[in-house]
DNA sequence: AATAAACTTGACTAAATCAGTCGGGTATAT
DNA sequence: ATATACCCGACTGATTTAGTCAAGTTTATT
């Protein structure tokens, strides 16, 4: 079980942007090179992003995005979300009538995949945006 | 992010033999047509179990696997560590001097994801094969 | 002793996902 | 005008997943 990276960046990104001017949009080109992630496959993950109303983009010179809403109100289970990379334990649909193997009745180990579910999303949920800034136990890039 | 069926078959596959006798030797075939699992599958599963002294084996007819301590005794971290299936939420080195972008210091996220996988870990090591057992609030295979 | 059940081992593979790349757009501040 | 930056869809190589396949070896039972 793995973060895949679209998740890592998308985070990574935005807590880029949130250490600038709320006002000041950020060029995905400078978060490339800051962050070390390719341009176009930024690019990929901040159309998400715009979709899911995460942040506001500004074309042209000087363009770039800005948050949507304060640091302290973005959640990371709502830039996970935003990007697909959803968590997902067990392969069973959740609220099929079916079982998990195809049979009738639940596995035995359903309950335990389900409960791990909500336990990380609990996590995700709890952590916002803001929390990853001001972390000054060690220097950062 | 999700779960792969490598470790969720060990577990079902360990809860199916947990269920019987301890000393009765359980087949690999019997637990493929019960937990609907290919038995090649199941096979390769469990040389990793066993390798790990998860499970005893005992060959021949009426052969099978036993469980090589009480179920109250297996940790679900145990089995996912046995079958390889590490949760590993960022791709940097954890104690290398070089950071998670080739760069030398520590990107913004890496807290969090050291932070989730901590959390990750608690409830599996807290989470017991019996645990999975008696839980008689559904009727499972 | 023969047989069949069951574990043991290693090689192989189709399909899916990942982690991007590439190439062309369109909008806008200067 | 023009360069900067966002916008968008198609494509791809590498890796992982979820197995299959084939050929053993061991041992309880008849």
């Amino acid at each position: 079980m793995k973060l895949s990276t679209k998740g890592r960046y998308a985070v990574m990104a935005l807590a880029d942007i949130a250490k600038f001017d709320p006002n000041l949009p950020i060029s995905l080109r400078d978060i490339s090179i800051r962050q070390g992630i390719s341009l176009n496959y930024l690019e990929q993950i901040f159309v998400k992003l715009k979709k899911n109303k995460i942040v506001i983009s500004s074309r042209g010179v000087n363009g770039g995005y800005l948050l949507n809403r304060e640091p302290g109100e973005i959640k990371i289970s709502d830039i996970l979300d935003a990007v697909d990379e959803k968590v997902k334990t067990i392969g069973c649909a959740k609220n099929s009538k079916k079982g998990c193997n195809g049979k009738s009745v639940k596995c035995i180990t359903h309950n335990l995949w389900d409960e791990l579910e909500n336990y990380i999303n609990i996590f995700f949920n709890k952590k916002k945006l803001s929390d990853l800034l001001n972390q000054n136990n060690e220097r950062q890039i």
